[in-house]
RNA sequence: GGGCGCGUAGCUCAGCUGGAUAGAGCACCUCCCUUCUAAGGAGGCGGUCAAAGGUUCGAAUCCUUUCGCGCUCACCA
């Protein structure tokens, strides 16, 4: 079906034709939707066209409007106010755009893997610690973006890069040979994730004990931290690591083993998943070898104490190390290795990391690195920056244990979606599984909502209050609404695709849904563009209170009497409910049937 | 100090390439369940869009400056 916008801007460049002998460029012609409070559905704004129409702002409106109703099928009324021509678009449009869709059963998508292959490489935790709410916005952006890229036909990689390896897991290690007497998650019952995340802590407090006990015997701040016997000793744990010593990377294996099995649990409670892990520990010599492999390259140079550094000075940028006087790797090192090896392994086109806004610098200068090394795909690098989660008592700090745990969490939503629902007695004669099924749906749909419905480049605050509100502009608010429309359709027997609705004149609140319903394919592409999944959740908001307003302000779709009316109702409620369903999966969200 | 980002209602956030009287939700105050699920709907209260200049027919949006907040600039990851 010819888009709405390009009938238009046709029909309008014809109008200046005929009345004034003019030839307009596209850009010049500017459509913009009917604000609510004045009737019709587009907007022609009038005052870029007063030089060539050489009347007033209303005057103009009014000739283009009259030649507009007059001459073109699609326009059938019109109204000037100030500089703007609202446009009243015939209704038929809306119908036959309605009945375009019936038999579509993802409209608004793209045909599978119709574009280039690009990748996606989120979450890439550290094996020292139990994921945090931080995670969690990680995870859902970067499923979410994954599963966006993927609706509007690109071939979709989901990556993850694993820290397994370095100082932090070492202290890990250290404390757990210390003070762990042979603790397994077996022995404790405790996730593997947290057992370790424990010895992380137990560290840290064990160090700042003896940092306390060196400055007490006269050592200054910056010696003491230098001098702790557990520091000391984790970093010769990491020397022999890095050497191969047996038992030192079998304990390794063991307590990442733990780790991943934790993580596994939660990937599965957050609904996410990768086509691939990377592993630190198997990519961070290669960054070595590929830097020694371009020492020759202009801008990379050794000092005297046989580091390696590349100079990006020429960029506004600082000197970077890339090797240090040891010849080991820093961060920056292991990242150019992997990103070579997927670009060898995949060819994408785009490679997105999702990757906290503190790390925007870091990113920059590797994608500059990896271009100065002469790849041109490294081009396609860029980094999808997300802001911080706050917490109203201010930042989360891992080491103190002052995060908010992500398993912890999306137990608590379930938990408040099942007190919430409980108290609404709706579940009568509901299976016992069923029934913690849809918890779960109600629960993490809240808090995947919360978090992707705020733009991803803004830091945003995480008031636990306020996300177990499950009113207004939540999750639960659009399962709602969708169990809702479900339900009308079980009641009316409606089979998917089988109703026509001939002629049944369209009145203003099903004109509003199908308008809504009509923006879903742009909204779907724009948010792939933007990497958004914060302008997809608005939308459906928005789709979702037009659709409540309509609900309200029709006579009851089951009780109605005429048939064609009943029929067109019917459709616009299952291509809502389908919308609904299908951009919430987008989000990483599941939609329940009832609730 | 250099670089990057942010600042919209009491709170949390929308506001697309500049366009009409700046929008939601929460909170607070009214209404509406003998019409399909009230986790809903209708209405009210609440804003000098951080500040000042500039560009423009027209600025929350673009430019400049200032103020405030955050991040970053390690032989940490």
């Amino acid at each position: 079906m010819e888009n709405l916008n390009n009938q238009l801007v046709t029909a309008i460049k014809e109008t200046f034709v005929a009345l004034f002998e003019t030839a307009l460029d596209d850009p010049q012609i500017q459509l913009q939707k009917t604000r609510k409070e004045f009737e019709g559905d587009i907007t022609l704004v009038v005052f870029p066209f007063l030089r060539i129409t050489k009347k007033s702002p209303e005057q103009s409106g009014e000739a283009i409007g009259e030649y507009l109703k007059n001459n073109i099928d699609l326009v059938v009324d019109y109204n000037v106010v100030k500089g703007f021509l609202n446009l009243v678009i015939n209704s038929s449009y809306w119908s036959d755009f309605l009945k375009s869709i019936v038999t579509m059963s993802a409209f608004g998508y793209a045909q599978l893997n119709s574009k280039e292959r690009v990748m996606v490489e989120y979450s890439s935790p550290n094996t020292n610690k139990p994921l945090h709410l931080g995670h969690l916005r990680n995870n859902f952006l970067g499923n979410s973006v994954a599963r966006i890229l993927k609706a509007n036909g690109y071939e979709v990689v989901k990556v993850q890069i694993i820290n397994d390896r370095g100082i932090h897991i070492c202290k890990s290690m250290v404390a757990w040979q210390k003070f762990g007497n042979a603790e397994t998650p077996t022995s404790t019952g405790l996730k593997g994730d947290k057992l370790v995340g424990n010895y992380y802590v137990r560290f840290d407090q064990e160090y700042k004990k003896e940092i306390a006990a060196l400055i007490a015997a006269g050592k200054t701040e910056e010696e003491a931290k230098k001098e702790a016997p557990i520091i000391v000793e984790a970093q010769e744990m990491l020397r022999q690591w890095e050497a191969g010593k047996p038992e030192i990377v079998e304990l390794w294996k063991t307590m990442n083993s733990w780790v991943y099995k934790g993580f596994e649990s939660t990937y599965t409670t957050m609904g996410v998943d990768f086509d691939k892990l990377y592993y630190e520990s198997d990519t961070y010599l290669i960054g070595k070898e590929k830097v020694l492999a371009y020492i020759d390259t202009e801008s990379l140079y050794k000092k005297d104490d046989g580091s390696i550094w590349i100079n990006l000075e020429g960029d506004k940028l600082d000197n970077k190390i890339l090797l240090r006087s040891d010849g080991t790797s820093v961060y920056i090192t292991q990242d150019i290795g992997t990103a070579i090896i997927r670009e060898e392994e995949f060819h994408c086109k785009n490679y997105y990391y999702v990757v906290g806004n503190e790390q925007d610098y870091h990113f920059n200068v590797l994608a500059l690195i990896l271009q100065k090394m002469g790849f041109d795909w490294a081009k396609g690098i860029e980094h999808l920056s997300y802001g911080m989660v706050d917490l109203p008592s201010g930042k989360m700090k891992s080491r103190e244990g002052t995060v908010v745990d992500a398993d912890d969490l999306m137990l608590e939503m379930k938990n408040t979606a099942q007190e919430i629902s409980e108290e609404l007695g709706k579940l009568e004669g509901m299976e016992d599984e069923e029934k913690q099924d849809l918890f779960w749906q109600i629960g993490l749909g809240a808090l995947k909502y919360f978090i992707l419905k705020v733009d991803p480049k803004k830091r945003m605050l995480f008031d636990p209050k306020e996300s177990v509100d499950f009113n207004g502009n939540t999750g639960p608010f659009i399962q709602y609404t969708h169990a809702r429309i479900k339900s009308i359709l079980r009641k009316s027997n409606y089979i998917e695709g089988s109703l026509d609705f001939k002629n049944a004149p369209l009145d203003v609140e099903d004109i509003s849904v199908i308008k809504q319903l009509y923006d879903f394919p742009e909204t779907l592409n724009e948010s792939a563009i933007q990497k958004s999944p914060a302008l997809l959740a608005n939308y459906i908001y928005e789709l979702v209170k037009v659709f409540n307003h309509f609900y309200q302000n029709t006579t009851p779709i089951v009780k109605e009497e005429n048939e064609d009316i009943k029929n067109l109702r019917l459709m616009i409620c299952a291509k809502t409910a389908e919308a609904i369903s299908n951009g919430m999966s987008l989000l990483g969200i599941q939609v329940p049937e009832k609730m």
